[in-house]
DNA sequence: AAAATGACGGTGT
DNA sequence: TACACCGCCATTT
């Protein structure tokens, strides 16, 4: 499986209210420091509808961007709509973020 | 094949 | 805490 492909899937696994940082994702999708790998996918790619690229934030809670339509303050609205908490204008990662993969 | 780019992250100042 | 630099990875030109 690609890089990418692993990548989708682990996105697509994220739970509604919750997030999950690019490098969090890179790490589970095998590349710990593919953090920036992962945001370019998210650009390239925010038309696939199972793919909810909204979720993923920046590891200190901060919204990088978003392709979609509202860009950044619309994404911000979905993932508030979803029950994630926000402190500021950054996600309160320590109760909204993902354990991906959790054991 | 080589260089440039970008929705990152960590470290230093 | 805010800003600047460097290192990493995959894709695109």
């Amino acid at each position: 499986m690609n890089f990418r492909q692993k990548v989708y899937g682990i996105v697509k696994s994220i739970p509604i209210g919750k997030v999950a940082t690019y490098g969090q994702v890179a790490k589970l999708a095998g590349k710990p420091k593919g953090a920036r790998a992962v945001g370019l996918f998210m650009k390239q790619n925010p038309d696939i509808p199972n793919t909810p690229c909204h979720r993923v934030v920046a590891g200190d809670g901060g919204l990088r961007g978003y392709a979609g339509e509202g860009g950044l303050r619309r994404k911000m609205e979905m993932l508030k709509e979803e029950g994630v908490e926000f402190v500021g204008d950054k996600v309160d990662l320590k109760s909204s973020i993902w354990i991906g993969t959790e054991k």
